[in-house]
DNA sequence: GCATAATGCACATGTTTATGCGGTTTATTC
DNA sequence: GAATAAACCGCATAAACATGTGCATTATGC
Protein backbone atom coordinates (compact mmCIF):
# COMPACT_ATOMS: atom_id res chain seq x y z
CA UNK A 1 0.00 0.00 0.00
CA UNK A 2 1.38 3.19 -0.81
CA UNK A 3 0.85 5.87 1.83
CA UNK A 4 -0.02 9.36 0.49
CA UNK A 5 0.44 12.66 1.96
CA UNK A 6 -1.02 15.63 0.26
CA UNK A 7 -0.82 19.17 1.04
CA UNK A 8 -3.44 22.00 -0.59
CA UNK A 9 -5.11 24.98 0.45
CA UNK A 10 -7.54 24.41 -2.43
CA UNK A 11 -10.57 22.87 -0.13
CA UNK A 12 -12.35 21.29 -2.72
CA UNK A 13 -9.21 20.27 -4.96
CA UNK A 14 -8.08 18.68 -1.68
CA UNK A 15 -10.81 16.59 -1.34
CA UNK A 16 -11.09 15.78 -4.68
CA UNK A 17 -7.92 14.39 -4.42
CA UNK A 18 -8.32 12.31 -1.41
CA UNK A 19 -11.03 10.90 -2.21
CA UNK A 20 -9.71 9.88 -6.10
CA UNK A 21 -6.60 8.73 -4.18
CA UNK A 22 -8.25 6.91 -1.59
CA UNK A 23 -10.77 5.06 -3.79
CA UNK A 24 -7.69 3.79 -5.74
CA UNK A 25 -6.16 -0.01 -5.56
CA UNK A 26 -2.87 -0.10 -3.29
CA UNK A 27 -3.41 3.52 -2.72
CA UNK A 28 -4.38 5.82 0.70
CA UNK A 29 -4.30 9.07 1.78
CA UNK A 30 -2.51 9.36 5.15
CA UNK A 31 -3.73 12.89 5.37
CA UNK A 32 -4.22 16.31 4.13
CA UNK A 33 -3.21 19.52 4.99
CA UNK A 34 -4.00 22.89 4.22
CA UNK A 35 -0.88 24.13 4.23
CA UNK A 36 2.71 23.01 5.19
CA UNK A 37 4.28 25.16 7.85
CA UNK A 38 4.59 22.00 9.71
CA UNK A 39 5.69 19.89 7.09
CA UNK A 40 8.69 18.39 8.74
CA UNK A 41 6.49 17.13 11.75
CA UNK A 42 4.09 16.03 9.57
CA UNK A 43 6.45 13.91 7.34
CA UNK A 44 7.89 12.39 10.23
CA UNK A 45 4.38 11.62 11.95
CA UNK A 46 2.81 9.69 8.96
CA UNK A 47 5.72 8.52 7.29
CA UNK A 48 4.41 8.61 3.36
CA UNK A 49 5.73 7.18 0.33
CA UNK A 50 4.55 9.87 -1.88
CA UNK A 51 4.04 13.72 -0.81
CA UNK A 52 1.17 15.77 -3.28
CA UNK A 53 2.43 19.24 -2.71
CA UNK A 54 0.84 21.86 -3.85
CA UNK A 55 2.91 25.09 -4.92
CA UNK A 56 0.95 28.12 -4.44
CA UNK A 57 -0.33 28.06 -1.06
CA UNK A 58 -0.52 30.46 1.81
CA UNK A 59 1.87 30.44 4.77
CA UNK A 60 4.58 28.31 3.49
CA UNK A 61 4.58 27.64 0.31
CA UNK A 62 5.60 24.54 -1.79
CA UNK A 63 8.94 24.96 -3.04
CA UNK A 64 9.90 25.62 0.57
CA UNK A 65 7.67 22.99 1.74
CA UNK A 66 10.01 20.87 -0.57
CA UNK A 67 13.11 22.19 0.80
CA UNK A 68 12.27 21.20 4.35
CA UNK A 69 11.57 18.03 3.46
CA UNK A 70 14.54 17.05 1.48
CA UNK A 71 16.14 18.74 4.62
CA UNK A 72 15.32 15.73 6.75
CA UNK A 73 13.76 12.79 4.13
CA UNK A 74 15.64 11.85 1.08
CA UNK A 75 13.72 9.23 0.32
CA UNK A 76 10.42 10.11 0.03
CA UNK A 77 9.09 11.47 -3.38
CA UNK A 78 7.75 14.59 -3.91
CA UNK A 79 5.42 15.41 -6.54
CA UNK A 80 4.59 19.26 -7.20
CA UNK A 81 1.39 20.61 -7.94
CA UNK A 82 0.59 23.59 -9.89
CA UNK A 83 -1.63 25.44 -12.30
CA UNK A 84 1.54 26.63 -14.46
CA UNK A 85 4.08 25.27 -16.62
CA UNK A 86 5.98 28.17 -14.95
CA UNK A 87 9.90 28.14 -15.90
CA UNK A 88 10.97 29.69 -12.57
CA UNK A 89 9.29 27.70 -10.31
CA UNK A 90 10.11 24.17 -12.12
CA UNK A 91 13.76 25.02 -12.32
CA UNK A 92 13.46 25.86 -8.42
CA UNK A 93 11.65 22.51 -7.71
CA UNK A 94 13.97 20.45 -9.63
CA UNK A 95 17.07 21.82 -7.97
CA UNK A 96 15.28 21.78 -4.86
CA UNK A 97 15.05 17.37 -5.53
CA UNK A 98 11.29 17.34 -6.90
CA UNK A 99 10.38 13.57 -8.23
CA UNK A 100 8.05 15.33 -10.46
CA UNK A 101 5.97 18.05 -11.38
CA UNK A 102 2.62 18.26 -12.23
CA UNK A 103 -0.12 20.17 -13.62
CA UNK A 104 -3.74 20.30 -11.51
CA UNK A 105 -5.58 20.33 -14.72
CA UNK A 106 -3.87 16.81 -15.56
CA UNK A 107 -7.27 14.44 -15.90
CA UNK A 108 -7.86 12.00 -12.85
CA UNK A 109 -6.75 8.71 -14.28
CA UNK A 110 -3.26 10.17 -15.58
CA UNK A 111 -2.85 11.30 -12.19
CA UNK A 112 -3.00 8.30 -10.82
CA UNK A 113 -0.52 7.04 -13.17
CA UNK A 114 1.69 9.59 -12.30
CA UNK A 115 1.35 8.90 -8.75
CA UNK A 116 2.63 4.87 -9.38
CA UNK A 117 5.18 6.24 -11.68
CA UNK A 118 6.30 8.32 -9.00
CA UNK A 119 6.03 5.65 -6.56
CA UNK A 120 8.09 3.15 -8.34
CA UNK A 121 10.97 5.30 -8.71
CA UNK A 122 9.91 7.73 -12.20
CA UNK A 123 10.13 11.58 -12.74
CA UNK A 124 6.72 12.00 -13.80
CA UNK A 125 6.10 14.79 -15.50
CA UNK A 126 3.57 16.69 -17.46
CA UNK A 127 3.75 17.35 -21.47
CA UNK A 128 4.32 20.76 -21.31
CA UNK A 129 6.17 20.45 -18.26
CA UNK A 130 8.88 18.82 -19.82
CA UNK A 131 9.08 21.11 -22.84
CA UNK A 132 10.01 23.93 -20.15
CA UNK A 133 12.82 21.92 -19.12
CA UNK A 134 14.06 21.43 -22.15
CA UNK A 135 13.70 24.99 -22.97
CA UNK A 136 15.18 25.80 -20.00
CA UNK A 137 18.64 24.05 -20.68
CA UNK A 138 18.80 25.80 -24.30
CA UNK A 139 17.93 28.86 -23.13
CA UNK A 140 20.92 28.95 -21.05
CA UNK A 141 23.15 29.81 -24.31
CA UNK A 142 20.94 32.09 -26.14
CA UNK A 143 20.77 35.61 -25.22
CA UNK A 144 17.92 35.96 -27.50
CA UNK A 145 15.29 32.93 -28.55
CA UNK A 146 13.26 33.31 -31.63
CA UNK A 147 12.28 36.39 -32.70
CA UNK A 148 9.41 35.97 -34.44
CA UNK A 149 10.66 37.93 -37.13
CA UNK A 150 8.66 41.21 -36.08
CA UNK A 151 8.73 43.99 -38.48
CA UNK A 152 10.32 47.10 -36.94
CA UNK A 153 7.42 48.85 -36.53
CA UNK A 154 6.02 46.02 -34.85
CA UNK A 155 9.24 45.78 -32.50
CA UNK A 156 8.45 49.60 -31.65
CA UNK A 157 4.52 48.98 -30.81
CA UNK A 158 5.53 46.16 -28.54
CA UNK A 159 7.98 48.15 -27.09
CA UNK A 160 5.13 50.60 -26.32
CA UNK A 161 2.49 47.86 -24.96
CA UNK A 162 5.19 46.46 -22.74
CA UNK A 163 6.09 49.65 -21.22
CA UNK A 164 1.83 50.01 -20.32
CA UNK A 165 0.53 52.39 -23.46
CA UNK A 166 -2.61 52.12 -24.66
CA UNK A 167 -3.97 52.03 -27.86
CA UNK A 168 -4.37 55.74 -28.13
CA UNK A 169 -1.05 56.65 -26.07
CA UNK A 170 0.92 54.33 -28.58
CA UNK A 171 -1.38 56.58 -31.69
CA UNK A 172 0.11 59.88 -30.21
CA UNK A 173 3.96 58.61 -29.77
CA UNK A 174 4.16 57.37 -33.20
CA UNK A 175 2.26 59.61 -35.16
CA UNK A 176 0.16 57.43 -36.67
CA UNK A 177 -3.91 56.22 -36.10
CA UNK A 178 -5.29 54.40 -33.73
CA UNK A 179 -6.93 51.90 -36.20
CA UNK A 180 -2.95 51.25 -37.22
CA UNK A 181 -1.87 50.64 -33.78
CA UNK A 182 -5.13 47.90 -33.82
CA UNK A 183 -3.59 46.61 -37.39
CA UNK A 184 -0.08 46.22 -36.17
CA UNK A 185 -1.42 44.95 -33.19
CA UNK A 186 -3.27 42.24 -34.55
CA UNK A 187 -0.12 41.05 -36.85
CA UNK A 188 2.20 41.41 -33.59
CA UNK A 189 -0.39 38.39 -31.73
CA UNK A 190 -0.23 36.70 -35.23
CA UNK A 191 3.39 36.36 -34.42
CA UNK A 192 3.69 35.63 -30.90
CA UNK A 193 0.41 32.92 -31.29
CA UNK A 194 -1.27 35.24 -28.77
CA UNK A 195 -4.21 37.35 -28.32
CA UNK A 196 -4.45 39.71 -25.39
CA UNK A 197 -1.92 42.39 -24.75
CA UNK A 198 -1.10 40.79 -21.76
CA UNK A 199 0.01 37.37 -22.92
CA UNK A 200 2.20 39.77 -25.58
CA UNK A 201 3.82 41.58 -22.79
CA UNK A 202 4.40 38.25 -21.26
CA UNK A 203 6.04 36.94 -23.91
CA UNK A 204 8.54 39.63 -24.68
CA UNK A 205 9.81 39.47 -21.34
CA UNK A 206 10.16 35.91 -21.61
CA UNK A 207 11.80 35.62 -24.86
CA UNK A 208 13.56 38.77 -24.32
CA UNK A 209 12.30 39.95 -27.60
CA UNK A 210 12.18 43.41 -25.67
CA UNK B 1 30.65 76.25 -32.36
CA UNK B 2 28.93 72.63 -31.48
CA UNK B 3 28.49 70.84 -34.96
CA UNK B 4 25.81 68.01 -33.71
CA UNK B 5 24.88 65.47 -35.99
CA UNK B 6 20.99 64.34 -36.32
CA UNK B 7 19.68 60.21 -36.33
CA UNK B 8 15.88 60.05 -36.09
CA UNK B 9 13.69 58.44 -38.04
CA UNK B 10 10.89 60.70 -37.04
CA UNK B 11 10.41 63.57 -39.68
CA UNK B 12 8.51 65.78 -37.15
CA UNK B 13 10.65 65.24 -34.24
CA UNK B 14 13.61 65.32 -36.89
CA UNK B 15 12.66 68.55 -38.19
CA UNK B 16 11.84 70.17 -34.45
CA UNK B 17 15.35 68.89 -33.21
CA UNK B 18 17.36 70.43 -36.24
CA UNK B 19 15.15 73.87 -35.73
CA UNK B 20 15.66 73.88 -32.11
CA UNK B 21 19.20 73.63 -32.15
CA UNK B 22 19.90 75.34 -35.19
CA UNK B 23 18.26 78.36 -33.86
CA UNK B 24 20.32 77.78 -30.59
CA UNK B 25 23.54 80.33 -30.20
CA UNK B 26 26.61 77.90 -30.59
CA UNK B 27 25.57 75.14 -31.93
CA UNK B 28 24.57 74.02 -35.43
CA UNK B 29 23.10 71.18 -36.87
CA UNK B 30 25.96 70.08 -39.69
CA UNK B 31 23.24 67.21 -41.15
CA UNK B 32 20.19 64.72 -40.06
CA UNK B 33 19.35 61.04 -41.49
CA UNK B 34 16.40 59.16 -40.93
CA UNK B 35 18.69 56.38 -40.60
CA UNK B 36 22.28 55.49 -39.17
CA UNK B 37 22.98 52.15 -42.23
CA UNK B 38 26.28 54.85 -43.33
CA UNK B 39 26.82 55.87 -39.98
CA UNK B 40 30.65 55.58 -39.77
CA UNK B 41 30.81 57.56 -43.62
CA UNK B 42 28.64 60.41 -42.28
CA UNK B 43 30.38 60.80 -39.29
CA UNK B 44 33.81 60.60 -41.05
CA UNK B 45 32.53 63.35 -43.69
CA UNK B 46 30.28 65.92 -41.33
CA UNK B 47 32.89 65.41 -38.12
CA UNK B 48 30.62 66.55 -35.94
CA UNK B 49 30.95 67.21 -31.96
CA UNK B 50 27.75 65.53 -30.99
CA UNK B 51 25.81 63.51 -32.36
CA UNK B 52 22.26 62.35 -31.18
CA UNK B 53 20.68 58.93 -31.97
CA UNK B 54 17.55 57.66 -31.88
CA UNK B 55 17.16 54.13 -30.30
CA UNK B 56 14.12 52.76 -32.24
CA UNK B 57 14.90 53.32 -36.01
CA UNK B 58 14.69 50.83 -38.92
CA UNK B 59 17.11 48.90 -40.14
CA UNK B 60 20.41 50.21 -38.13
CA UNK B 61 18.96 50.87 -34.94
CA UNK B 62 20.64 53.17 -32.38
CA UNK B 63 22.54 51.20 -30.39
CA UNK B 64 24.51 49.11 -33.48
CA UNK B 65 24.88 53.01 -34.40
CA UNK B 66 26.83 53.56 -31.50
CA UNK B 67 28.86 50.29 -31.68
CA UNK B 68 29.82 51.53 -35.22
CA UNK B 69 30.73 54.67 -34.56
CA UNK B 70 32.84 53.82 -30.97
CA UNK B 71 34.91 51.24 -33.55
CA UNK B 72 36.38 54.49 -35.25
CA UNK B 73 35.89 57.04 -33.10
CA UNK B 74 36.42 57.73 -29.30
CA UNK B 75 35.95 61.17 -28.79
CA UNK B 76 32.80 62.00 -30.51
CA UNK B 77 30.04 62.30 -27.87
CA UNK B 78 26.86 60.23 -28.28
CA UNK B 79 23.62 61.28 -27.21
CA UNK B 80 21.26 58.36 -27.21
CA UNK B 81 17.58 59.72 -27.42
CA UNK B 82 14.83 56.95 -26.59
CA UNK B 83 10.98 57.13 -25.58
CA UNK B 84 11.67 54.67 -22.34
CA UNK B 85 13.57 54.23 -19.64
CA UNK B 86 14.23 50.82 -20.47
CA UNK B 87 16.64 48.76 -18.16
CA UNK B 88 17.83 46.58 -21.07
CA UNK B 89 18.43 49.32 -23.91
CA UNK B 90 20.15 51.77 -21.31
CA UNK B 91 22.52 48.89 -20.29
CA UNK B 92 23.84 48.07 -23.27
CA UNK B 93 24.06 51.80 -24.67
CA UNK B 94 26.18 52.68 -21.51
CA UNK B 95 28.58 49.10 -22.13
CA UNK B 96 29.03 50.56 -25.45
CA UNK B 97 30.05 53.96 -24.91
CA UNK B 98 26.96 56.21 -25.15
CA UNK B 99 27.70 59.79 -23.68
CA UNK B 100 24.11 60.26 -22.27
CA UNK B 101 20.80 59.27 -22.33
CA UNK B 102 17.65 61.29 -22.34
CA UNK B 103 13.81 61.14 -22.76
CA UNK B 104 12.59 61.99 -25.98
CA UNK B 105 9.87 63.98 -24.08
CA UNK B 106 12.35 66.24 -22.19
CA UNK B 107 11.40 69.69 -22.52
CA UNK B 108 13.30 72.08 -25.53
CA UNK B 109 15.35 74.12 -23.11
CA UNK B 110 16.50 71.04 -21.33
CA UNK B 111 17.40 69.11 -24.28
CA UNK B 112 19.91 72.25 -24.62
CA UNK B 113 21.30 72.41 -21.53
CA UNK B 114 21.66 68.38 -21.99
CA UNK B 115 23.61 68.87 -25.71
CA UNK B 116 25.87 71.47 -24.02
CA UNK B 117 26.79 69.16 -20.84
CA UNK B 118 27.49 66.47 -23.11
CA UNK B 119 29.48 68.66 -25.36
CA UNK B 120 31.56 69.85 -22.44
CA UNK B 121 32.49 66.07 -20.79
CA UNK B 122 29.58 65.41 -18.39
CA UNK B 123 27.10 62.38 -18.95
CA UNK B 124 23.81 63.74 -18.88
CA UNK B 125 20.74 61.60 -17.81
CA UNK B 126 17.31 62.08 -17.37
CA UNK B 127 16.42 61.70 -13.79
CA UNK B 128 14.34 58.41 -14.55
CA UNK B 129 17.16 57.13 -16.68
CA UNK B 130 19.84 57.53 -13.60
CA UNK B 131 16.76 55.92 -11.43
CA UNK B 132 17.24 52.76 -13.61
CA UNK B 133 21.22 52.82 -13.71
CA UNK B 134 21.06 52.57 -10.03
CA UNK B 135 18.63 49.91 -9.97
CA UNK B 136 20.48 48.09 -12.51
CA UNK B 137 23.59 47.89 -10.16
CA UNK B 138 21.44 47.15 -6.91
CA UNK B 139 19.65 44.44 -8.94
CA UNK B 140 22.67 42.83 -9.55
CA UNK B 141 22.68 41.08 -6.13
CA UNK B 142 19.45 41.15 -4.92
CA UNK B 143 17.68 38.69 -6.59
CA UNK B 144 14.15 40.18 -5.38
CA UNK B 145 13.38 43.95 -5.32
CA UNK B 146 10.37 44.95 -3.16
CA UNK B 147 7.56 42.23 -3.09
CA UNK B 148 4.80 45.81 -2.42
CA UNK B 149 3.50 43.76 0.16
CA UNK B 150 1.50 41.47 -1.93
CA UNK B 151 -1.21 39.15 0.03
CA UNK B 152 -0.14 35.62 -0.96
CA UNK B 153 -3.49 35.36 -2.56
CA UNK B 154 -2.58 38.70 -4.46
CA UNK B 155 -0.04 36.87 -5.87
CA UNK B 156 -1.90 33.80 -7.09
CA UNK B 157 -4.28 36.19 -8.95
CA UNK B 158 -0.88 38.34 -10.38
CA UNK B 159 0.37 34.50 -10.98
CA UNK B 160 -2.99 34.21 -13.54
CA UNK B 161 -2.09 37.50 -14.86
CA UNK B 162 1.43 36.65 -15.68
CA UNK B 163 -0.03 33.64 -17.63
CA UNK B 164 -2.17 35.35 -19.70
CA UNK B 165 -5.58 34.37 -18.09
CA UNK B 166 -8.81 36.35 -18.32
CA UNK B 167 -10.63 37.71 -15.41
CA UNK B 168 -13.09 34.98 -15.77
CA UNK B 169 -10.78 32.10 -16.27
CA UNK B 170 -8.87 33.35 -13.07
CA UNK B 171 -12.56 33.14 -11.39
CA UNK B 172 -12.89 29.42 -12.72
CA UNK B 173 -9.03 28.43 -11.34
CA UNK B 174 -9.56 29.91 -8.02
CA UNK B 175 -13.04 28.98 -7.40
CA UNK B 176 -14.13 32.25 -6.36
CA UNK B 177 -16.38 35.18 -8.29
CA UNK B 178 -15.53 36.89 -10.83
CA UNK B 179 -16.32 40.28 -8.76
CA UNK B 180 -14.23 38.99 -6.11
CA UNK B 181 -11.34 38.52 -8.74
CA UNK B 182 -11.84 42.39 -9.50
CA UNK B 183 -11.41 43.68 -5.85
CA UNK B 184 -8.40 41.73 -6.33
CA UNK B 185 -7.19 43.03 -8.89
CA UNK B 186 -7.59 46.49 -7.94
CA UNK B 187 -5.61 45.88 -5.09
CA UNK B 188 -3.21 44.70 -6.75
CA UNK B 189 -2.46 47.32 -8.63
CA UNK B 190 -3.03 49.99 -6.02
CA UNK B 191 -0.09 48.25 -4.67
CA UNK B 192 2.04 48.88 -7.63
CA UNK B 193 1.15 51.86 -8.62
CA UNK B 194 -0.06 50.68 -11.95
CA UNK B 195 -3.19 50.93 -13.81
CA UNK B 196 -3.58 48.07 -16.15
CA UNK B 197 -3.49 44.37 -16.55
CA UNK B 198 -0.56 44.84 -18.83
CA UNK B 199 1.70 47.09 -16.63
CA UNK B 200 1.24 45.25 -13.83
CA UNK B 201 2.50 41.89 -15.78
CA UNK B 202 5.16 44.22 -17.06
CA UNK B 203 6.20 45.13 -13.51
CA UNK B 204 5.70 41.39 -12.32
CA UNK B 205 8.71 40.56 -14.28
CA UNK B 206 10.74 43.55 -14.14
CA UNK B 207 10.88 43.65 -10.17
CA UNK B 208 11.11 39.69 -10.67
CA UNK B 209 7.58 39.14 -8.53
CA UNK B 210 7.25 36.13 -10.04
C1' DG C 1 -12.62 45.30 22.47
C1' DC C 2 -11.39 47.69 18.31
C1' DA C 3 -8.83 48.83 14.29
C1' DT C 4 -6.79 46.82 10.26
C1' DA C 5 -6.04 43.82 6.56
C1' DA C 6 -7.38 40.10 3.74
C1' DT C 7 -10.84 37.76 1.46
C1' DG C 8 -15.15 37.36 -0.49
C1' DC C 9 -19.40 39.11 -3.15
C1' DA C 10 -22.63 42.41 -5.97
C1' DC C 11 -24.04 46.09 -9.19
C1' DA C 12 -23.23 49.85 -12.32
C1' DT C 13 -20.80 52.64 -15.81
C1' DG C 14 -17.64 53.94 -19.10
C1' DT C 15 -13.35 52.78 -21.45
C1' DT C 16 -10.28 49.81 -23.78
C1' DT C 17 -9.34 45.73 -26.40
C1' DA C 18 -9.93 42.09 -29.77
C1' DT C 19 -11.57 40.94 -34.08
C1' DG C 20 -13.77 41.10 -38.29
C1' DC C 21 -13.97 43.32 -42.70
C1' DG C 22 -12.54 46.59 -46.10
C1' DG C 23 -9.01 49.55 -48.39
C1' DT C 24 -4.25 52.39 -50.29
C1' DT C 25 0.73 53.10 -50.99
C1' DT C 26 5.42 51.75 -51.27
C1' DA C 27 9.23 48.78 -51.71
C1' DT C 28 11.17 44.28 -52.68
C1' DT C 29 11.36 39.87 -54.92
C1' DC C 30 10.79 36.49 -58.34
C1' DG D 1 4.88 42.92 -64.28
C1' DA D 2 2.71 40.17 -60.74
C1' DA D 3 3.23 38.78 -56.04
C1' DT D 4 4.40 39.72 -51.40
C1' DA D 5 5.15 42.16 -47.23
C1' DA D 6 5.07 46.26 -44.58
C1' DA D 7 2.94 50.30 -43.13
C1' DC D 8 -0.90 52.96 -43.16
C1' DC D 9 -6.13 54.12 -42.46
C1' DG D 10 -11.33 53.37 -41.50
C1' DC D 11 -15.64 51.30 -39.56
C1' DA D 12 -18.26 48.21 -36.72
C1' DT D 13 -19.23 45.04 -32.89
C1' DA D 14 -18.72 42.27 -28.85
C1' DA D 15 -15.95 41.06 -25.12
C1' DA D 16 -12.93 42.30 -21.53
C1' DC D 17 -11.35 45.53 -18.46
C1' DA D 18 -11.03 49.60 -14.92
C1' DT D 19 -13.31 51.93 -11.44
C1' DG D 20 -16.56 53.25 -8.12
C1' DT D 21 -19.46 52.16 -4.22
C1' DG D 22 -21.10 49.21 -0.74
C1' DC D 23 -21.07 45.36 2.43
C1' DA D 24 -19.94 40.64 5.21
C1' DT D 25 -16.70 37.57 7.31
C1' DT D 26 -12.52 36.23 9.38
C1' DA D 27 -8.06 36.70 11.33
C1' DT D 28 -4.33 39.57 13.42
C1' DG D 29 -2.36 42.84 16.30
C1' DC D 30 -2.50 46.52 19.69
Amino acid sequence: MTKVLIYEDNPQLREGLTMLIDGSDGFSVVAAFKNCNNVQDEVAAFKPDIVLMDIDMPGTNGIEGLKKIREQYADVKVLMLTVFDDNKNVFEAIRSGANGYILKKTPPARLLEYIAEAASGGAPMTASIATQVLKMFSSLHNEKGEDYNLSEREKQVLQFLVNGYSYKMIAAEMFIAIDTVRSHIKKIYEKLHVNSKSEAVAKAFKDKIV
